[in-house]
DNA sequence: CGCGACGTTGATTTGCCTCAACGATTGTGG
DNA sequence: CCACAATCGTTGAGGCAAATCAACGTCGCG
């Protein structure tokens, strides 16, 4: 990955925000000059617990997750978020209250930045970014209402068949820790059944 | 409860609606022209599975639930919601498309409806609703994201627990077995739950 | 009054966790 | 570039939280 951030494009994020709604020349010209890129390192933190959630995070390129440690120790993954998705603590955002998430990066990741103060001046100077940012957060709802009745009316073996369709992009590129932690189940369980899987699949080429 | 609607105040959805924003004359006139009153009755459906959800559901007396059922015949539900609140299906929505969800009235219940198309007439005729009901989702996805947090990272007591600071007012109006539906136990071990911890619990009177 | 939903309790089962051990891989400092 | 440590993925044995199935008294409602 480069070290410079120079020449970190802003268009994935224009190409994201005109999917709801075209931006005019105006628009455009606010959102890069409200947005900063950022690198986040492998491991590096980009939010830790107890501070309060001051930016926005679109990803360009890398991973990020944002997870909940409980009082025992584990790890309890609330989202995963790759190229084009949005990352961050909405409560402690808008709330300007201390986060009792993490989030850190999965991969090396550039990410686009907003302040809070300059989302907010962006909503002022241009009300369709109200619109834009409010069928936004609708997509970020739907989507978590799923997980969320995923999580309480499936076993884990649905879960992670449900995370196969779902997270194709990202099967590949996360340790089976991070998705044992996504799915809510222990490690030595995930490989169980993975194994026990592996051994009814197909059966073709005996 | 009265048997007519036509007295139904509009008045709590406003009060609702300027607790975000101040709202001018024409941007209650159009929310009184907009909306509609509706009762339901206990066991009603305001939504059944397979049809699209039409409407946006605020509840001005009773109580709603939307929950899934899954394929043993278990209900699981998503929200509990009472005075002052709002429920649908979101992404039914908005993509207009058939729901999984049932919503159904667990009291008599009295809502004021909108129907998609005027909401978006709504947004075009006073774009500050964009803003409203941005923050109104905001709040919501905030809710729905403690609540799956909760979900992944606690056990069924804490829960209970929880459950109780946060619904106190529903307490005593639901039964068991929706409590927990909503904790996401069989009402049996919700029994076991509360018998240990009366037990367990201040002795003092003795 | 009768019937179906409710709340409770007991016995048994099960899905998933815990702890422990192991080889394989990764990564990191010297 | 190697050596050592750390993390990873797997497997086994045992344990626990919560589900399942069954039975029974109570209560609200039609």
């Amino acid at each position: 990955m480069k070290e410079t951030l120079s020449h970190t494009s802003i268009e994935p994020l224009l190409e994201h925000l005109t999917k709801s709604f075209p931006l005019n020349e105006k628009e455009k010209e606010l959102v890069r000059e409200k947005f900063h890129s950022r690198l986040f390192r492998k491991r590096q933190f980009v939010l830790q617990e107890g501070d309060v959630c001051t930016q926005f995070n679109f990803i360009v390129r890398g991973c990020l997750r944002s997870y909940k440690i409980d009082e025992k120790g584990n790890v309890h993954i609330l989202q995963l978020a790759a190229e084009n998705n949005w990352i961050n603590d909405l409560g402690s955002f808008h709330h300007v209250k201390p986060s009792a998430l993490n989030i850190d990066a999965l991969e090396d990741t550039v990410v686009l930045q907003i302040s809070r103060d300059d989302l907010i001046s962006l909503y002022i100077n241009a009300p369709k970014f109200d619109r834009i940012f409010r069928v936004l957060i609708e997509n970020g709802f739907i989507h978590l209402q799923e997980r969320l009745l995923q999580n309480i009316s499936s076993t884990a073996e649905e879960r992670y068949q449900s995370f196969l369709d779902l997270y194709p992009h990202l099967i590949n590129r996360l340790s089976q820790v991070q998705i044992a932690a996504f799915l809510g189940v222990t490690p030595e369980f995930l490989s169980r059944l993975r194994n026990i899987r592996s051994k009814s699949a197909k059966p073709t080429k005996s």
